[in-house]
DNA sequence: AATCCTGTTTGACCTCGATCAAGCTTGCTG
DNA sequence: CAGCAAGCTTGATCGAGGTCAAACAGGATT
């Protein structure tokens, strides 16, 4: 198997805090991998056999109850890894990944991962710092989720994706308005309420989009 | 300082997969407090500087927003530790820590645990160990937050805390139905309801004791 | 036993957002 | 360019659960 060049990898948030001979050594073990919309890169509750870096697209993870239900865990952005929590226990993977899109991986074999992670230091630090964030990031989640809003939840997206000092801003969103809904845990028809109520407040949209005439206004919202 | 008797911290997480000189190694750092009711342990964005094992009580882990509403996002038991996640890195604390009654915990200092967690391979993997199994409990949290009812949520916590092929079931809640209700994301009111609705189907609640007739029958709700 | 105080239950109300069902854009493809 | 299929918006409806207020336990303390 050819490695993988480390110049794709090292905008990967697990190698970004890489020493060259760690990136290289876990390099040896990974495989691109490439996946169209909808299809799936794991399954929930399958026999876990690797951990995955994104290098390219958008991948949703997703989780379903018994009646078949399915919501977004966390949506995966280029540069973020997923399953990657398998490296300190489990044996099935806790949550789907579909890829939302034309989508780039870099696969790693578990077991191998686990093995490096056990003799190599650095290894085991950057994925701890990957699993630390994630907690911070659920942890946000489930705060926004019991106390904001549809209204204040994707105000606060808008107003993390901006530069507060300056007076208004042009924000692009990097995937259709079903994924952010998802990801804020909202129906996309919520999600459109919001934006259109949203839009009293100066704030126009127009595909994927934003304008925001007043952050200021927007912040008092 | 003296050291805490490691059988005192053996029962806790943390310290149940060490080995003997890990541990020993580790516990050399602890320091015993106590705290009453309603006493904060940690608060939320304040310098980080310590790390928690809870060895008797309950503690519940708080976010505030904006407006000062708060929510618990997890509830720790004996045994359970928190503010483990800053090893990986992080200044401040993410959440407050408050005393649901009398409580005894083990203190350790933040630095002290990075430099040994750094040198000690086995204290660096029960800390990644602990840090992977709040990121499930979290994910499920947030899945059921998003997909289920409050009634789904009580059947679901009380099934979880009975044997299944039994018939039937007396489960004696840990604590308060006001931290239950916390940690399922209700308000008391909406648990105390669900308790209601779930009369019918052979669930008996007196205090803190719940009687389950029907454990089948329950699964089917 | 009388009193607090805190936790729980119940009731009434009302808001938010899910759901279902159309219309309406877009972009893609033949 | 027509036509189709996604995605997105908008409207109407409805139910779950939050909020506020009041009644109701227990336990602990005098």
């Amino acid at each position: 198997m050819m490695p993988i060049e480390t110049s794709l990898l090292a905008r990967s948030k697990l190698f970004e805090g890489l020493d060259r001979v760690s990136a290289e050594r876990l390099a040896e073990y990974g495989e691109l991998m490439w996946f169209g919309p909808r299809e799936i890169i794991i399954r929930e509750g399958a026999e876990a056999t690797s951990i995955f870096c994104l290098l390219q697209g958008y991948v949703r993870l997703c989780k379903a109850n018994a009646d078949g239900r399915a919501i977004d865990i966390r949506i995966c952005e280029p540069g973020d890894s997923f399953a990657e929590c398998l490296v300190a226990g489990g044996s099935t993977y806790a949550y789907s990944a579909h890829a939302a899109g034309a989508v780039m991986v870099a696969r790693f074999d578990l077991a191998e991962v686990k093995a490096l992670a056990h003799m190599d230091r650095d290894i085991s630090g950057a994925l701890m710092r990957l699993m630390a964030g994630h907690l911070l990031d659920l942890m946000e989640c489930i705060a926004s989720d019991r106390l904001d809003t549809a209204l204040q939840r994707v105000t606060n997206y808008l107003l993390s994706h901006c530069m507060l000092e300056q007076q208004h801003a042009t924000i692009h969103l990097p995937f259709q308005k079903n994924l952010l809904a998802g990801k804020l845990g909202l129906t996309p028809e919520a999600l459109s309420r919001a934006f259109a109520t949203l839009k009293s407040a100066g704030v126009a949209v127009q595909g994927r989009i934003v304008r925001i005439g007043d952050i200021a206004a927007l912040r008092r919202v």
